[in-house]
DNA sequence: CAATATAATGACTATCAGTCACTTTGTGAA
DNA sequence: TTCACAAAGTGACTGATAGTCATTATATTG
């Protein structure tokens, strides 16, 4: 009989439950103002229940990594059908990156907190560790794949390697990204106020200037 | 009489101490794991005492991040009065901030911290953050001043608008230097191990896409 | 339907940030 | 030097909250 595998599912379906409930809560609290017991009230279940379902709060926190990271895969990969030259591909998947924080940006707070986790067992035997491991090395196929597309239609300076690129690209990226999260988040910067820059053309000027690095020189 | 002065100065000396301290509990326990008890005990005062020279736990943290800008200013500082091209600046700046996040991951750490506090009222009122935000400025004008020293001796290209690539310099920069930051610390990452990378080579090399960018085209 | 396994519960414990009534130390006037 | 007062220091206490576990409720199956 099928039970096994419906109980898994309803388990599956339970968890995900859980991780709306967790953006719920902190969507009206705050990433770090989130407990246990908020989440229980949301979900309506008793906070004992969701240890059978989390190890513990980080996996909770994890579990909103893993979705958002995947999310974000989705848009890269959807970048890909595009057909346009590689460095226009590029081009996109920034411009994608940079929606989606402003768009999610719990997410990417989930993405900060997941990056902060040192404890190594917990993060190696936790399968939704695990996952969001793969969709990192998803992500980054996608941006490889994007920079093959251009190092083979000439729109991107094949000396470079790929994959290294992809790292590069993926990280400095982050970076840029990291700032308009800060701006929408509370974290006030006179600094970023001052100078007069609206993240949109700045992340523009950005991905053109990167562009100009990685073109192909005659 | 100077009894003020010197009480002034005593209790910035007792706050240094304590920083100190909080250095000394990180290196042992790590970063989230320091405890007040824990500075205490290291510093040989009481709980309550630690209250009377730092608002809360956040605002040592805040101390940390404070020094840390300080150190790493003083290295851009001394770039800074090299003679050499503004784009070689650039290049042994970011060199240096590499480094810098090697050798003492703690403040980079902190960095972090700081720019996760959302609490408005304490980044305005608490004198320590008032000067980290000092710092973070003073450090983008190093920045700003080595681009346009080579705006000026034709090395960097002087169609940007220099503060603002200051900005996306600082920020990229951060991106890498947090992949570095990473890989250090204790959080295992299987993609960045798959590829053989070496951060040091792929920050050279991201510096050099940079510079690609930046250069004066004719 | 009874026996057993699985899921759910919430009172409880441990930890830790932060407080405050009390104690100790320092200062300056008499 | 001594006393009164202020400033600095203390640690037991409180409140919040992550995580546990003995107990209860529900589901499954022979």
């Amino acid at each position: 009989m099928g039970t096994e595998e419906r109980k898994r599912r309803e388990k599956e379906k339970r968890r995900e439950l859980i991780i709306d409930a967790a953006e719920e809560v902190i969507r009206k609290k705050g990433f770090e103002s989130m407990t246990m017991d908020d989440v229980a009230e949301e979900t309506e279940l008793s906070k004992g229940t969701l240890y059978l379902y989390f190890k513990n709060k980080s996996a909770i926190y994890l579990g909103l990594a893993e979705r958002g990271s995947r999310l974000l895969n989705r848009r890269f990969a959807k970048v890909l059908t595009i057909d346009k030259p590689g460095l226009q591909l590029i081009r996109q998947m920034g411009e994608e990156y940079l929606d989606f924080v402003r768009e999610q940006p719990i997410y990417f707070h989930a993405f900060i907190y997941y990056e902060s986790i040192q404890d190594l067992e917990f993060l190696q035997s936790d399968p939704i560790a695990k996952r969001c491991e793969e969709n990192a090395r998803e992500n980054h196929s996608y941006i490889t794949r994007a920079l093959q597309i251009g190092m083979q239609d000439g729109s991107i300076d094949d000396s470079y390697d790929a994959k290294q690129l992809a790292v590069m690209i993926w990280a400095s990226s982050r970076g840029l990204v990291q700032v308009a999260y800060l701006k929408n988040s509370g974290h006030h910067s006179a600094l970023l106020d001052d100078i007069e820059l609206d993240i949109e053309s700045m992340f523009k000027s950005f991905i053109h200037l990167l562009g100009e690095g990685m073109a192909k020189k005659e």
